[in-house]
Order: C-alpha cells, then sequence, then structure tokens
DNA sequence: TTTTATTTGGGACATTTGTCCCACCAGGCC
DNA sequence: GGCCTGGTGGGACAAATGTCCCAAATAAAA
C-alpha cells in the first residue's frame, strides 16, 4: 500500500555521510501539504524520502485527480524525469511532514552510471513500481469495487495513513459519494481505521 | 498505444552478431497465439521483439483478463523477472506472427552490468513503461470511457493491431456488451478500423 | 458442401455509479 | 458567542455498465 524501499535509503544515507560535499547530496524538510512536483512542471531536484508520506497524483480535466501511489521511507520521487527528461508526469505531495535527502538531476544520472549498487537498487525499485502499477490497474478494473474496499481497509488497518476518506476515493477511482456508500452497506465491519 | 523501441532493438542486433557466440542471444520464431509468459510461472527468458505483436495481460479469477499492453518492435519481455527474480507477473501472448531474440536471465543480467549504452537504454524503457502505464491507469478512471474509446480507436486508425472487439473490451476495461453499446451509439464515424 | 465454432450485434432488465443537494459536526478565527 | 471552512454522511434521481440471452455473419473444420 505504502511502497517504501530500505535498501535505497541505505545507500543514500552512506553517500550523504562519505565525503565532504555528501557527493551533493541535501537534506530537507517539508510541512505537510507541500508540493514538491507540479504535474507538467520541468523539475531537476530528485528526492529520497527519510520519513513521512507522499502522494502522487494525476489529474487531468483538473477537477477529478487519481491517486497513483503513496510512497514512503527510502522512496524516490522525480527519478523518471531525470531519465526521460520530460515534464513531471505527476504531481507529488506531502501528507505528512516531511524529511528528505535531494540532489539535482545530473548529479543523480552520475550517480546511476558510477554506482553499480545504485544502479542495481533502482533497477529494482523501478521494476518493482511497475509490477505493481501494472498488478493495480489490473485488479482495479477485474474486480467489482467492493473487493477492493476491502482490501483496502484491511491494508489501512496497520499502515495509518493520514489520508481523507476524499484521497481514499481518489485512489480507488471513484466519487466520495460511491465511497459512503460502501462503507455504509458493509457488514458489520468495524471502519474505525480513521485514527486521524 | 502499441510500445515499440528501436533505440533496444538496434543494441540487440548488434550484440546478436558480434563475437562467434553472438553473446548467448538466438533468434527464435513463434506463431500467432503462441503463449510466451505464462502469469504465474518461473520465466528464465528475456525476448526482444524483431518482428510482430504480443499482447501483455493479467488475470485473477481467470474468466477475465486485462490487457496491460501492447509490445512491439524493439520490446523487451521478462525484464522484470528477470530482474526482480520473481514468478511472471503477467501473460505474454504473440498475437501475429513473431520473430524474437532470445537470451536467458543470467545473461541479461550480465549485460545490464557491463553493457553501459544497454544499462541506459533499458533504464529509459522502464521509465517509460511505467509513466504510460500509469499515465493510462489515471486516464482510465478519471474520463468517461466515450472519450477513451475515442482516443483509442483514434490510435488504432494507423496502427492496424490485429485484435478482436473482446480484446478491445479487455484493454479498456469493459465487457465486450458495453464496447458495443458505444460504437452503436457513436456518431457518424467511420469504424472501419477492422482491416484485420 | 455441410457442420461447427468463433466473432459480432443488440434487446431487456438488474445493479452500480455519478450527480445534485442538503445537513451535521468540529476546529479556527473575528 | 457567531461565522466561516473543510470533512463527513446520506436521500433521490439520472446515467452508465453488467448480466443474460438470442440471432446473424464469418471463419474454421469435417
Amino acid at each position: 500500500m505504502i511502497r517504501k524501499n530500505l535498501t535505497i535509503l541505505r545507500i543514500i544515507d552512506e553517500l550523504a555521510g562519505s565525503g565532504q560535499t555528501g557527493h551533493g547530496i541535501l537534506v530537507r524538510n517539508f510541512h505537510k501539504g507541500h508540493l514538491l512536483i507540479g504535474q507538467g512542471t520541468t523539475t531537476t531536484n530528485v528526492f529520497f524520502i527519510r520519513s513521512g508520506i507522499v502522494k502522487c497524483t494525476f489529474s487531468e480535466n483538473n477537477d477529478k485527480e487519481y491517486i497513483l501511489e503513496f510512497l514512503g521511507e527510502g522512496q524516490v520521487l522525480g527519478e523518471l524525469e531525470a531519465i526521460t527528461q520530460a515534464p513531471a508526469m505527476s504531481s507529488v505531495r506531502a501528507i505528512s511532514d516531511l524529511a528528505a535527502y535531494m540532489l539535482d538531476g545530473s548529479s543523480f544520472l552520475d550517480l546511476l552510471r558510477r554506482n553499480e549498487d545504485f544502479n542495481r537498487a533502482m533497477m529494482e525499485l523501478m521494476a518493482v513500481r511497475l509490477t505493481d502499477t501494472a498488478q493495480r490497474s489490473a485488479r482495479q478494473q477485474l474486480n467489482p469495487l467492493e473487493h477492493n474496499l476491502t482490501q483496502l481497509l484491511a491494508a489501512l488497518e496497520y499502515e495509518k495513513l493520514p489520508c481523507t476518506k476524499q484521497e481514499l476515493a481518489d485512489y480507488l477511482g471513484i466519487t466520495l459519494r460511491s465511497l459512503n456508500r460502501m462503507l455504509k452497506d458493509r457488514p458489520a465491519h468495524s471502519h474505525k481505521w480513521f485514527s486521524n
């Protein structure tokens, strides 16, 4: 549900600590709600989450928005844009206070080229993301909402994701109204997941 | 619509031709309908399409199936499984006669490690696939079907994809009945896209 | 050619989902 | 307190989608 990647985090931790320059890796803090990347804009930075959670969203008619994924500890932001040299495909916003490493795109590409372990780790990260993204997309189409909702609620029970109902609906790709309806008609389940 | 990647194809073409061994790269032909990778099975091979088209599908209750993407010239199959060492996340089936390069997983990983150009090209390929997959997923949720259908038909007009209506429906994540309905109620458009 | 599947096209009805609208509650602010 | 704003919960109706079922056209097999 909330994607993480401790391998990458460990590598970056070490790199940031070593050498005087820390390989151009900075540490920055952002407060909840801060927009790290705006869909369609040209970002030059790559981030690595130390702590906190962000949501990646995509919108088209800009009235509705779809949540692609929630990223947590060790996850990378802006790599796709750095690699393809294209404007950001999605927006990324902190939904909790955030601590992250930050470095510019060219340094990131350098790292990819020179550090074999890092290269390997990024390759795996992208492969996993790709399978996860594809699977979620497929499941969302194949199963009735009822089923997807059940899965989601189960995942949320121990992930304490600080998000609103609207965000849950956006994640499921449905309207808030539909979400409420399903929660209501749900057999005697405790939806006390909203610990926020 | 049909993903391709000439850069990769060029690299593999050269590799396959050089050296006596051709770096362990074989050329194989498959006929339409052949299953190259079965969801859930453990594949050890990686393929590079020389010509022809395949469809990648995912199914859960195995009665319905969702089409993740159509891959053509230069595209790679089985890389995700080789990289993550996990069983195949989707099935891949030829929907036209096919010619492809083939090599085993460990050779592929070697290539990734030793050949910088190849590494770079694969990195880009995965990044592009990731953005495309995510975007398609998002669009499918955000827009009404009517809109998605229009897009799809437009793409098909010059891509002459040899697939059935059922497959189109599977790609859109809807039932065949729904697809027919939309095609019928469609303003005076010529859906003569079925040149097959 | 006859027979058998596969593919395609659609009617009728049940279900699901969206849209519009209203109401309640809690926290921050004047 | 009163006043806003954002999050929440749900009624009523319209629109979209699925399910079941049947029929014609086309392709494949005998």
